[in-house]
DNA sequence: TACAAATCATTTGTGTTAGAATCAACGAAA
DNA sequence: TTTCGTTGATTCTAACACAAATGATTTGTA
């Protein structure tokens, strides 16, 4: 692309876009490596978490909790499963649906489990003035927003749609401008 | 104790973390899947791109100028050599190292590439306003800032380049690097 | 010179992630 | 009932990511 020197503008977008990539870095590691709590991973104590909110739970809405692919959460289950953090469970209405559950020893373990990756950050924030924090999140509103219109899906969290909208992140040109 | 939830801080506190989850997630996604060019997958283009301004450059270094592991860029070099898009070779003068360089079509594909993932992002932050880049562009520096301080070492910026656009984010000339 | 320490790339092992294909089961329609 | 399309979970393949260990080489030191 074009070289436009110039501007503190363009430095700045170059700013962001790295910084971006910095944070993305660190918070990629720090929870792959520092959120290890019964040896356990990151996405690991984050599925965990989210069953002990409302297990039990199918595994395809699981994934959609997590913004993550079935196949994906299905080799995370797998290895809880295997360290009797987790249960499956064949529903009886349905016999395609596998029901999650977290074991005694999977309740026992989120009870100690912390704040985990969130710690790091949280903490950080929590330190911030007031304005520095409507600083922050208004920056992060600003990045959301620019994607938001490209595709991403609203808030949620429990929303059932939310999967929909996901899965078309990559492909902005299927969305009919219609967003708000 | 002084745990009081509900503040309007606190909403903005997880508004941050949420935003940053979502923000995470669309350009992973992004960068996964629809920043193929010639078959290469988004890590390949962006090695390249690193190679295409720098080339020939060492393994080591070329990790650090990607913030990932020595050993995850050993497998993603090994993918575009298979493909003949870049060329390793033996340094004379110290047979540890090994440098990397572009091959005639490795060029021909880096010139190829367009903007890649950063295309949307860029193209959003473009469209900000002065003031609206200016609060992204802090929000973003307090958060570096943040996990700069509290626990990220490696991003390192010691090759000049990376730094170029960066300058004085978090500073972490001052520490002297205890890494694990 | 000899020998220990550091460096560099790589290999090995584990885990995360996604997409395609597969298989079983459900639901609706002919 | 049989057929057909869909849904749900899984398996398979491929890539990414990191840590730890390996092997080769260089550098530092006695």
């Amino acid at each position: 692309m074009k070289e436009m020197p110039s501007t503190r503008r363009d430095m700045e977008i170059a700013d962001v876009l790295d910084n971006l990539r910095r944070v993305f870095k660190v918070v990629h590691r720090y929870s792959k490596r520092a959120e290890k709590v019964g040896g356990l991973t990151g996405p690991q104590v984050w599925a965990m978490k989210v069953l002990a909110e409302s297990a039990p739970i199918r595994v395809t809405d699981l994934a959609r909790r997590m913004y993550l692919h079935p196949s994906t959460v299905v080799g995370i289950l797998d290895r809880l499963e295997h360290h009797a953090q987790v249960a499956r469970r064949r529903s009886r209405q349905d016999h395609r649906v596998v029901t999650v559950s977290l074991t005694a020893k999977g309740r026992e373990t989120v009870s100690k489990v912390p704040e985990i990756a969130q710690g790091l950050l949280l903490n950080g924030l929590k330190d911030l003035s007031d304005k520095d924090l409507q600083t922050t999140s208004e920056g992060l509103r600003r990045l959301v927003g620019i994607l938001g219109v490209e595709g991403m899906p609203p808030p949620l969290l429990l929303s059932p749609e939310v999967n929909a909208s996901v899965g078309e992140i990559d492909d902005p040109a299927k969305r009919t401008g219609e967003n708000g």
